[in-house]
Formats: C-alpha cells, sequence, structure tokens
RNA sequence: GCCCACAUAGCUCAGCCGGUAGAGCACGCCCUUGGUAAGGGCGAGGUCACCAGUUCGAAUCUGGUUGUGGGCUCCA
C-alpha cells in the first residue's frame, strides 16, 4: 500500500490523530487571541476534540467563529509539527508559566524525557501523535463552549472547554453535522410536546414527569406486556408504598451510603418517614412476614416501582434524568447455588425485552466494587464472580467497569443502542449479599437450619421515564403499530360520511385497536397531515366510495396508500403487523 | 451543586440605542363539505419567569431567585 493510500484510507487512529492535531491548533489560535491563557489538556473524543483553558475572560459565543478563522489561518500556512524529547527538569523550565502542564509533568511516570510538540510558535506537552504539518487537518468546526473541572474533579478549578470536531473529509463532517440535527429532530423532550406524551413544568418541579394520556398510553403497554412476560417467567407482581420509616433506610444503610439522593424525611406523627429511593426494603419486608423453605426458592417479585431520589439540579434531562420515576424493578430471593442460573435468566430476559422493542445492539458493562461500599470485600469478590460467571456461560461479550457498582453490590449494566447509534443505560442486575445480611433474611435448608439468603436486584428496562426517552428516539416518535399511543385515524371526507365514520371506527375497536375519528368540518387534506403529523400508523380515508362498498382508502404513515381495503382486510393488516413484531422478538 | 448561555401569547420566534408589546402556527366563532401533507374571514389571548434596584419612565440596564439548554461531576 502506498503512502499516498495509506492517509486516504479511513483510518480510525488518523482521524484521532488529526482531530489531536486541531486541538493542537484550536489551543495555539487561543493562546493567541488571549495571551494570559492557562492550557489544561486537549484531547480528541469519539467524536471530536476539545481542549481545556482558564483565560482571563469567559468565552461566548461569538468567540468560537474568531477562534475559528484563526485556526483557518494556522491550517493553511501548512507548518510542520516537530516533536522534542526533553528533561523533566527542562520542561518544568519550559511551562513555568503553565501550571496545569506541571501539574501534569509531576505526575508522569518516573521518565526521564517528556515529549514535545511544536508547529509555529505553540509548544505543548503531548504524547503525539500528530500530523505532520498542520495542512493535513481536514475540514474542522468547533461546536460548543462548556465548563469542565480540572481533571474531572469538583473541587479543582473549573476552566473553559471547547468542543470541536474534525474530519478527513467535507463529507464526513457533513454528514457529523447532519447527525446532530437528526437527533436534535428526535429529541424526546420535543417529540413529548410535539405529540402530547408528557410534560415536565416548573410549577409542578423539576425532574417530576406529567404523563399526558398518549404518554400513559404508550407506558401502559409497555406495563401490560411487561407484567405479562413476568408472570409467564415464573415472577409474581407485588405493590409496596412510596414512603418508609427512616430507621428501614438507616438499616438498609442507604441513610448512610446513599445519603446524598435522599429527599429530606417528613415528620408523621412524631415518627421520620422518608419517600423511597429504592423498592428492596419492601420487598424484603414482605419476605420476612413469614419463614421460607428452601424448597420456595427462587421467588421473584417484580413490581413497577415508583422511587424518588434526589437529583443534583444540573443533572436533571428531560425524561431520561427525573426526581421520581418507575423502575421495572424486581428482587430474587435464592440461595446462593442458584444465583449464576438465575442471572443467566434475567439476561435471557432482558435480552428478549430489548429485541421486543426493537433494539437488538447493546454493549454489556460489567461494574466492580466502588469506593463506598457495604459489606466485605470478600463478598463482593463472590458476588462479582458469579456475574462473570454468567456472562461467560452465555458467552456475552463484556467490559468491565472498574469501582462503578452500586453500594451494596456488583452490577451488569446493559447499555442499549438506538437507531443512531447512541448508547442508553437500560437492564441492570446487581447480586448483592449485605442487604439481606443487614435485614437478617433467611431461608430455611434442607438441614432445617436458616442459611443466608441470596439477592439479586434487577430491571430489564431501567426506568419507565427513561426507557420511553429512548423509545421516542429510537423511533423518532414513531411508534411501532403495537406501542403506538393511536393507532389509526378514520378521516371523514365530508359531514355526511361520519356516521360510517364512527361505524367503522367503532368495528375496528372492538377488534381491540385504538382508533379515533377526526370529526372537524376541516378539509380531508388537513386531517392527513396532522394524523402525518402526530405519526399515526393508520389513516383510514372515508368517502362516498367507501361508504357504499364497506371499505376504507388506507393510507399508512409512511405514505403508502393501500387502496381501498375491506373492513376486515384492516384489521388482518393490523394484525399481522402488530404479530411481525411479535416473531422478530421470539425468533 | 459548578461553568457558560437563555427565559416575550399554548408553540416557534421578532421587538435597534430604555418611552407600558408584534408575527406565523395553535385556539374560538362564521363561511366553505373539500379525495391523500396547511381553504378563507373575523376574534380572543401576554402584569414580557419571579423579586428587588437604577431611572421621570424598564420586556429592554443592574443584582438576586426560579427554571431551561450545553457541558463537568453524578446516575435508573
Amino acid at each position: 500500500m502506498s503512502e499516498q493510500e495509506r492517509n486516504t484510507l479511513s483510518d480510525p487512529n488518523r482521524l484521532q490523530t488529526i482531530r489531536h492535531s486541531a486541538s493542537h491548533v484550536m489551543a495555539d489560535a487561543v493562546a493567541s487571541i488571549f495571551p494570559e491563557t492557562k492550557l489544561g489538556i486537549g484531547p480528541s473524543t469519539e467524536d471530536g476534540f476539545y481542549y481545556d483553558f482558564e483565560l482571563s475572560r469567559s468565552l461566548t459565543p461569538e468567540d468560537l467563529p474568531v477562534i475559528e478563522e484563526k485556526m483557518r489561518a494556522i491550517v493553511a500556512a501548512d507548518v510542520p509539527f516537530a516533536r522534542r524529547e526533553i528533561t523533566r527538569e527542562e520542561a518544568r523550565r519550559e511551562f513555568a508559566e503553565q501550571p496545569y502542564k506541571l501539574e501534569l509533568i509531576d505526575d508522569l511516570e518516573d521518565q526521564e524525557t517528556v515529549s514535545l510538540y511544536q508547529h509555529d510558535g505553540f509548544v505543548d506537552l503531548c504524547r503525539g501523535p500528530h500530523v505532520e504539518r498542520t495542512g493535513e487537518i481536514g475540514p474542522f468546526k468547533l461546536l460548543s463552549i462548556a465548563g469542565a473541572y480540572w481533571r474531572g474533579d469538583e473541587r479543582r478549578p473549573m476552566l473553559q472547554r471547547i468542543y470541536g470536531t474534525a474530519f478527513e473529509t467535507q463529507e464526513g463532517l457533513d454528514k457529523f453535522l447532519h447527525n446532530l440535527a437528526e437527533a436534535e429532530r428526535r429529541d424526546h423532550r420535543r417529540l413529548g410536546r410535539e405529540l402530547d406524551l408528557f410534560s415536565i413544568q416548573e410549577e409542578a418541579g423539576p425532574g417530576l414527569v406529567l404523563w399526558h394520556p398518549k404518554g400513559s398510553m404508550v407506558r401502559k403497554t409497555i406495563e401490560d406486556f411487561w407484567k405479562e412476560e413476568h408472570l409467564r417467567r415464573g415472577y409474581d407482581i407485588v405493590y409496596t408504598p412510596h414512603i418508609f420509616k427512616a430507621g428501614l433506610w438507616k438499616t438498609s444503610g442507604h441513610w448512610e451510603m446513599y445519603r446524598e439522593n435522599l429527599f429530606s424525611p417528613m415528620d408523621v406523627d412524631g415518627q421520620e418517614y422518608i419517600v423511597k429511593p429504592m423498592n428492596c426494603p419492601g420487598h424484603i419486608l414482605m419476605y420476612k412476614t413469614r419463614l421460607h423453605s428452601y424448597r420456595e426458592l427462587p421467588i421473584r417479585w417484580a413490581e413497577l416501582g415508583t422511587v424518588y431520589r434526589y437529583e443534583r439540579s444540573g443533572v436533571l434531562h428531560g425524561l431520561a434524568r427525573v426526581r421520581g420515576f418507575t423502575q421495572d424493578d424486581a428482587h430474587i430471593f435464592c440461595r446462593h447455588e442458584q444465583i449464576e442460573e438465575e442471572i443467566v435468566d434475567v439476561l435471557g430476559l432482558a435480552r428478549f425485552m430489548l429485541r421486543s422493542f426493537g433494539f437488538d445492539e447493546y454493549q454489556i458493562m460489567l461494574s466492580t466494587r466502588p469506593d463506598k461500599y457495604a459489606g466485605t470485600i470478600d463478598k463482593w469478590e463472590q458476588a462479582t464472580d458469579m456475574l462473570e460467571k454468567a456472562l461467560q456461560r452465555l458467552g456475552l461479550v463484556y467490559e468491565v467497569d472498574p469501582g462503578e457498582g452500586v453500594f451494596y453490590g456488583p452490577k451488569i449494566d446493559i447499555k442499549l443502542q438506538d437507531a443512531l447509534g447512541r448508547a442508553w443505560q437500560g437492564p441492570t442486575i446487581q447480586v448483592d449479599f449485605n442487604l439481606p445480611e443487614r435485614f437478617d433474611v433467611t431461608y430455611i435448608g434442607e438441614d432445617g437450619r436458616e442459611h443466608p439468603v441470596a439477592m439479586i436486584h434487577r430491571t430489564v428496562l431501567g426506568s419507565m421515564e427513561r426507557f420511553l426517552a429512548c423509545l421516542i428516539e429510537h423511533y423518532a416518535g414513531a411508534f411501532p403499530l403495537w406501542l403506538a399511543p393511536v393507532q389509526g385515524v378514520v378521516i371523514p371526507i365530508a359531514d355526511r360520511h361520519l356516521d360510517y365514520a364512527y361505524r367503522l371506527a367503532s368495528e375496528i375497536r372492538s377488534a381491540g385497536y385504538r382508533v379515533q375519528v377526526d370529526s372537524r368540518s376541516e378539509r380531508m387534506n388537513l386531517k392527513i397531515r396532522e394524523a402525518q403529523l402526530q405519526k399515526v400508523p393508520y389513516m383510514l380515508v372515508v368517502g362516498d366510495k367507501e361508504a357504499e362498498s364497506d371499505t376504507a382508502s388506507v393510507r399508512l404513515r409512511s405514505g403508502e396508500d393501500q387502496g381501498k381495503l375491506s373492513l376486515e382486510e384492516v384489521k388482518s393488516m393490523m394484525a399481522s403487523d402488530i404479530r411481525a413484531f411479535e416473531h422478530r422478538a421470539r425468533s
């Protein structure tokens, strides 16, 4: 392969190198505009690059074009990038005015030398590599300004970060910008309002969701499906209260380990109560109402449990990050030797659920012991081991996420990928030896003695809120027929067709479909347009011809005209539409 | 919580340098009964997020509060 060929190929390292070089050029530009600039770090990222700066004043969006202009000049000058190696002492002198760089130099492993990259007059501490010359940096664009803590530590100073991206080709950049626009078009907050699915209002409180009838319909459909599948797979459905006495949360360890997420206690008759942040203690108390034989295990209790967690104001985001949400939770009480089998089953259920909702791509993470944890290291290792074994047994590829577990146990997280390839937190499976111990949860073994029970916490969708956010964006609001809140709209052409329209609608409705009649005295064109914008799967146009022949002219959301179909044909078309989705999941 | 930006009618937005608000869509009424993505007319609707301050006068300037957006930290 020739040198030229190598450079034109879409090599991921090449792209990274370009972006990293672009970040240097950006830093150069910023430093030349703001002479007092203190440099942080400037790496390439998955879809671009950034650089962190400490500046004499705050950046505004108007600064970006100016910086970009400067960058273009540097790229056009096509100056070479030069690597230099110097000793740490020399580096300390070179960056004497750069406190953040000095800190980085001090933190380098005991290497004798450090490498520098220089282009034009700009020198940066950097491992490299870089492109040969600035002219090799392809089309780029600065995207946004953000605050970022130095080294991601909220106790350290906040620097100003500029995000940008660069590509090898103009098409690459265009595609990226197009994707950004597409993501905006699919934004569940926008679609939530446009499709009248839900709202979050200042008056009600940040992070608290009001589910409008249409959003509730989607949610109900998901919940019904979820419950049925759980019953089929040996779960029992339970309900528990929204508040519990504070003592329960002290026993569970939440009071100690999960304090920053708890809402303040409320006083009820002189007793402290706390809104539940999790469902587990309720299930544990229920389990403990009587003795359980090993013969009963595993016991699988599922609850669509609404929990409340205090989330810092800056992290709230539409339905994806809220303060009150409903987990599709379940707790499995079992013997230790049953854990692996149960996890295998849960993974199977989780994969089934994801497929059912149209997600085929996902990524599995194994999160291990965090800094703040309950229980012994020994138990943690045991639990982690079991999760790992189950994953290996199913031959699933996974990554380890060190320190990301919950305080009471390690977990498997499944991140699903939506239509745009973005990852969403979905199913979570956690093994927990700690809560059973704290609450003294046991079963009676074959030997007639008490044994500690093992507990698995799991969700297979995550939460109704976040899952709906993901669904909306995945489908861009055009839900598959079985989930669509309104599955069909009957559109009478003139008022004299209303009777027939109502009759048709009620017959389809009695077959179990959600169909409405658009009875307004508006033109058919308008009704079609609105049904289309509302992403209604089936539009059933009825006029003189249809009323006479007992048919409906079927227009699909895709714009396809199916022609005149009889009532039976319409119903069977809808039925097969739904069946196709079911098969997809079970196959 | 932190950094930056933003907050005008239900929605999307205009409102230059301070002189008490405007469009399109949506909504209501009327006319139109029309064959596959917006028929026409009239009308109603805003203490310009909230609270202070500067000023003869604030949607417009200043400060604070609340909320939202993009990030950081954190997470179902």
